[in-house]
RNA sequence: UGAGUAAAUUAUACAAUCGCAUGCCUAGCAUGAGGAAAGUCCGAGCUCCAUAGAGCAGGGUGCCGGGUAACCCCCGGUGAGGGUGACCUCAAGGACAGUGCAACAGAAAGAAACCGCCCCGCACCCAAGGUGCGAGGUAAGGAUGGAAAGGUGAGGUAAGAGCUCACCGGCAAUCAGGCGACUGGUUGGCCAUGUAAACCCCACCCGGAGCAAGACCAAAAAAGGACCUUGGAGUGGCUGCUCGUCACGGUCCAAAUGGUAGGUCGCUUGAGUCUGCCGGCAACGGCAAACCUAGAUAGAUGAUUGUUUAAUACAGAACUCGGCUUAUGUAUUUACUCACCAA
RNA sequence: GCGCUAUAGCCAAGUGGUAAGGCACAGGUCUGCAACACCUAGAUCUCCAGUUCGAAUCUGGAUGGCGCCU
């Protein structure tokens, strides 16, 4: 899993306008010149404490991690955590995720 | 049995699979967040600024003794306050060095006579006596206030008053005990409020910035002209001012007013952890032996399943330590106090 | 890592003794009805302790908000 790391490049696929949502979840998509894709995860300052963003991001690795073989090469692809994360668990944050990622068409095969 | 006081332990266990970070004898092993990692409220190490300097200003600490690298920390005492008690709390030097403040109320807020009390003189009323005016004495009583000039009781007096006495409180001298804060006794005179977390006085302490400190490697950028100045001035650093010191020549014109921002070190062996013995009431110290226990750089700990009564709260390392403060779940232990009951 | 700040809905003054003022809002007077003007009302001085007779003010701690260094 390559992970996003320069704050010009998270900048760049925030600038593409092309975003979707839900309750838990923000996720923007821009298409890139690489043969993989790449991901970036955040949570902001709006969820306050430091526990709960770094349980969230970990979360959010994880669910990736078990789909990136099937997930389309040559996207960068932005994971943002909503405030109501927090109270979300695995399972609700994993169903979001999926729910997005089809209606986006970003899965291989379908 | 009930109520309470003080202290301590415990802190996502164990196993399996996948995944992440670091290390290595490199392909599978080892290790992998906290008691507060937090707040940044104190104190240090370390780095650069001068080998960290002088004076003033400014800031901090403030009963005594000890501990410590150091401390607004800790331990043990003293005094004061609270609690029936176990025990708890306290920024606790100085108000005869000086200055200020004490609103409102009250006669008066530092030395006071408004009412009252008492005596004397004069006038009036029929007398005892009363009323009015004048001159005094008086801090016992009243009213105000947070505070009214030591408190309570007795004697004393025209009425009163430390005027006298007893006890208590305070001050001074002296003796004894204690390293000391202070405590106890004796004697004396009879005493001018509170506030210093108001200015201030006294004693002691304090240079500044902070790992985004700082060091090295690589890359990029740096070009000109004119005038002034030679030992004084200016700019910048050293919190403010004065000195001192270090670095840089200065001003104007023209051009530009942007880009890059990667790697290595600092970075974890340290006032370290743990066990035993010794010293000390304790904080803590000494000796011996063993151990190495996160080190990332967009930033590593997550997911699933099983077991047990349960796996839950507050919460995530970013240079490192010693404290303080604040947040916080469950279960348990020890010592002690009070009340009631029974023997 | 280092700082600043909090007073009514908003802007704010306040050097220990009754918490000024303006705008807004509400009520009243005025008017045929409004506006203007005038009068009135509205405060846990962010919270918890301490010092003091007395604290928005002084001291300690907590909480929220904002800023700076790359």
């Amino acid at each position: 899993m390559i992970i996003i790391k320069k704050n010009k490049d998270y900048k760049s696929v925030y600038d593409c306008n092309n975003s979707i949502s839900d309750y838990n979840l923000v996720i923007f998509i821009k298409k890139n010149d690489y043969k993989y894709s790449r991901f970036g995860f955040t949570a902001a300052k709006k969820i306050k404490k430091a526990v709960d963003r770094n349980l969230i991001r970990r979360r959010l690795k994880e669910i990736v991690r078990q789909r990136e073989h099937k997930i389309k090469e040559g996207y960068d692809i932005v994971l943002m955590a909503r405030v109501n994360a927090v109270e979300s668990d695995y399972r609700s944050l994993e169903s979001s995720f999926v729910k997005l990622m089809k209606r986006k068409n970003l899965f291989k095969g379908m």
